[in-house]
RNA sequence: GCCGAAGUGGCGGAAUUGGUAGACGCGCUGGACUCAAAAUCCAGUCUGGCUUAAACCAGGUGCCGGUUCGAGUCCGGCCUUCGGUACCA
């Protein structure tokens, strides 16, 4: 008889959904376990491979932690706002709020079907007020203490998505992270969290937390601490002094010119009036360029000089000042010492420009009067720089710091890549930002007690280049809470990685109306014990959540101070070698599969298919393989129908209770327990399926086997199988005629050591490194034993007789080499 | 360019601290069952050599070299692919 999964599956779902057995204890905070996927972005109605292949693994994960006896809190909900929803509904006319929740509605049926063990009454949406309120609280409690506030900056901005964007939030290439669009630069006002001023807790934050290393190590370099000092040069003519960053104070002597970012407000100030028209030329010239253009590295170096001068505070030499597009204004102070000796982009600089190039470090085994092909970057001994002459560079670094600190013209500093989080949007599918602007009193966030600041239902909102809230007068006038004269709210909107910066606080209890989440439970309940999501999030959702966490836990909310104590990537399945979209026309649908061989086939194969942090190529091929081993299992279980009630095993055996094939059969099922056990702990699912499969085939032999001993093995592969295969593995369970759910009842078997423990041993026997032979040994025989058996091997008498016996190396049990000449 | 990960049969992929390379599955080949097919079951399946066959021998984990009794695993130098990053001073 075939496996009737639709019938199996519909059934336990109704059972599960019926008796609760998702539903998680959270005033029960003994081997308490918060297992979180990232949450659901429901852009469109099904659910595609790769929710699959997030889902269902780390189900299978909560649900094995489970039946272990861990009180086990798995939690789903819909990152509900964002861009997606819009421009469907600019297409289409279909409003974001109407599909949106009628995606939601379709995926959660998805879910449910896949046999998921989440907590339904913990489900949320970011796009309802009792959720989005609290961004807005949130908010308001960073404005407060200055982390949250407005500022005219150059920013990205999308022309496809009309809107600006986070730096996190533009790829390498320059594209829009969501479209791919080329971002441009515009200067505009805008919200930003300050993030910056965690930069150096989230940096040292990573080493107490078990994350991927590369994520880690993602983070370090996008917070890119840099130490250094900055030095002060004064401006021949002028009172002005200048600072420029350098992590290279040992090179000071060496400095030849300085180079401002063009765009450099005292450019205009200082430049000579003869040099006037090229600097305006060119500061026009590189307006037009992209940013991508701008700041490539292989695009050749560009810049004029302004016929100004500074005077370096070390020599109190005369050196020109320069202004290139290769010195970034919003880096550092915009402004640049140039050591074209021992730096590679001054190197190029000056010799494209003919600016000397002067030798203050010297490379160890090269001469003074050696002339330099390239920028030499290393330590080196200091040459050409005073009283600093023979010094070790990276002492001179040093050395020199500490002189020119106490000269009262430089000082240590430490700068940081991290630039503040743009969290304003000009897009309408969002949280409305709670602040007012009012004629006489500027600037007033929204009293906490009058929020939520409600989305308005009515907006038009096709893309005309504002913020399409701006075009509701009756959401945009109010009247001043300080004043009472006449204000317009903010129009614009937040990131949507607000919202997935502390959902995971907000499961605990979605329906907490005293606070944006209950301080209590995540007290007892965060930091999540493992989080699973993809790395594309690596530099944006998991380094904002982070530091929203830190900053919960400042005012008090939290009082942890990471909020994903582990970490797991799921790799990208792909189609055809490329990433699946619409637009290239290589998606595949999972639902044809489920109809044809059900979820838990389904779920299986996907984790089956190889190691799950690496994903992989997308192919139906061995999905019959999964299909196959599931056919085979419950036609072994149906031909065991109530065998747990007529022969119920023991818990334990000893190995003298068996004959040989009875003993191979109990071996191989206490191996595969602490297989299986091992390899889902790491999530290391597709060897966790091979060995199920293993132990099926061995099981070939249980009919030879006394009754007992099949209820002990039906009963342990049942339980095995079923965080993998939900629905099969409870009923296998039920077969066996076992009248509590294995899922309602949470049931775990032990492994017996004694029976991993084996009486023979094959022992490899090598000679000059290779295998000639191999002979069987009771285990743990003695030395002397072992090798008289082996001398007396032909193959080994073959290989060995008339020879040198140089040497002999035996490994107890496993292999025994001799070196014969 | 820099940083990181990975290269193993026809395919997806296994291999504790260096210790029998190719588990498990797909595919393929042969057989059983069948009037026949599908499904299922059984056997075989790294490559080459020699064999009716088995046994045996040689080679083999991207390439070149090294360490070692022994290397997919460690070290040095390359090549390729995929991620991240892009003049951050």
């Amino acid at each position: 008889m075939k496996y009737p999964f639709q019938e199996v599956e519909s059934k336990w779902q109704k059972f599960w959904e019926g008796k609760k057995i998702y539903k998680t204890d959270l005033s029960k905070t003994d081997k308490k376990l918060y297992c979180l996927v990232m949450f659901i972005y429901p852009s469109a109605a099904k659910m595609h491979i790769g929710h699959w292949y997030n889902y269902g693994p780390t189900d299978s994960y909560a649900r094995f932690k489970k039946l272990q006896g861990f009180n086990v809190f798995e939690p789903i909900g819909y990152d509900a706002f964002g861009l997606p929803a819009e421009n469907y509904a600019i297409k289409t006319g279909v409003h974001p709020q109407d599909s949106t929740l009628k995606n939601i509605a379709d995926i959660k049926e998805m879910v449910k079907r896949m046999g998921g063990m989440y907590d339904w009454d913990s489900e949320l949406m970011t796009c309802t007020p009792d959720y989005y309120k609290w961004n807005q609280w949130l908010f308001l409690q960073l404005y407060k203490k200055g982390l949250a506030y407005r500022k005219n900056a150059p920013v990205n901005w999308c022309p496809s998505c009309q809107t600006v964007l986070a730096r996190e939030q533009v790829l390498s290439d320059g594209g829009c992270e969501r479209c791919n669009t080329t971002v441009e630069q515009k200067n505009l006002t805008q919200w930003f969290f300050k993030i910056t001023d965690y930069a150096d807790e989230l940096l040292d934050g990573l080493n107490k937390i078990d994350w991927p290393e590369k994520t880690k190590l993602m983070q370090t370099n996008w917070i890119g601490k840099s130490i250094g000092t900055e030095v002060e040069f004064s401006v021949e003519g002028y009172d002005e002094k200048i600072r420029v960053f350098t992590t290279r104070p040992d090179t000071l002597f060496g400095v030849t010119y300085v180079v401002f970012a063009p765009e450099k407000e005292i450019v205009q100030k200082i430049t000579k009036p003869e040099f006037k028209a090229d600097v305006d030329k060119y500061i026009e010239s590189i307006k037009s360029l992209t940013e991508i253009d701008r700041t490539s590295a292989t695009k050749e170096k560009t810049g004029v000089s302004t016929g100004a001068y500074v005077i370096n505070p070390i020599n109190g030499e005369r050196v020109p000042i320069w202004i290139a597009d290769y010195v970034l204004a919003t880096y550092g102070t915009g402004m640049v010492m140039a050591v074209p000796g021992h730096d590679e982009r001054d190197f190029e600089f000056a010799k494209k420009f003919g600016l000397p190039i002067r030798k203050v470090i010297l490379q160890p085994n090269t001469k003074v009067e050696d002339e330099l092909k390239e920028a030499y970057t290393e330590i080196g001994t200091m040459i050409n720089s005073g009283k600093y002459n023979g010094l070790r560079s990276d002492l001179g670094i040093e050395k020199i710091s500490k002189d020119l600190e106490a000269e009262g013209v430089g000082r240590n500093t430490i700068n940081y890549r991290l630039r503040d989080w743009l969290i304003s949007r000009q897009r309408y599918w969002g949280t409305p930002i709670p602040i007012i602007h009012c004629q006489r009193c500027g600037e007033v966030p929204v009293p906490e007690d009058q929020l939520p600041v409600v989305l308005p239902y009515n907006v038009n909102f096709k893309p005309d280049g504002g913020s399409p809230l701006a075009s509701n007068e009756e959401f945009v006038n109010v009247k001043c809470h300080m004043c009472g004269s006449e204000a317009r709210r903010d129009a614009d909107t937040m990131d949507t990685f607000v919202d997935s910066s502390w959902y995971y606080l907000r499961y605990l209890n979605p329906k907490f109306t005293d606070g944006m989440f209950d301080t209590n439970l995540a007290n007892n309940w965060t930091p999540v014990d493992i989080y699973v999501g993809g790395a594309e999030h690596a530099v944006m959702h998991l380094l904002y959540a982070r530091f929203i966490h830190k900053f919960l836990r400042d005012i008090g909310l939290v009082n942890s101070d990471e909020p994903f104590a582990k970490l797991v990537h799921q790799g990208t399945i792909t189609s055809q070698g490329a990433k699946m979209s619409k637009s290239k026309g290589n998606v595949v649908d999972p639902n044809s599969f489920i109809e044809s061989y059900g979820s838990d086939v389904f779920r299986m194969y996907l984790m089956f298919m190889g190691p799950y942090e690496l994903g992989g190529d997308w192919s139906d091929k061995g999905i019959v393989g999964v299909d196959r081993f599931v056919q085979r299992t419950y036609a072994l279980f149906n031909a065991h129908k109530n065998d747990a009630k007529e022969n119920p095993s023991k818990e334990k055996y000893g190995l003298n209770d068996f004959n040989e094939v009875e003993k191979s059969v109990y071996r191989k099922v206490n191996q595969t327990l602490e297989k299986v056990r091992t390899e889902i702990e790491h999530f290391r699912f597709n060897t966790g399926v091979a060995a199920l499969m293993e132990l099926l085939n061995e099981l070939k032999s249980l009919e030879e086997c006394r009754k007992d001993l099949q209820t002990y093995a039906l009963e342990r592969f049942a339980v095995m199988i079923s965080p993998l295969a939900p629905h099969l593995g409870e009923e296998c369970w039920n077969l066996l005629g076992n009248e509590k759910s294995l899922f309602e009842n949470p049931l775990c078997f032990d492994v017996d050591q004694n029976a991993l423990s084996v009486d023979n041993v094959t022992i490899v026997v090598q000679i000059n490194g290779k295998v000639r032979s191999r002979i069987d040994m009771q285990v743990n025989s003695s030395d002397v034993d072992v090798k008289r058996t082996v001398f007396a091997d032909e193959k080994v008498k073959l290989y060995t007789d008339g020879k040198q016996l140089l040497k002999e190396i035996y490994v107890p049990n496993k292999i025994y080499n001799i070196v014969v000449k």
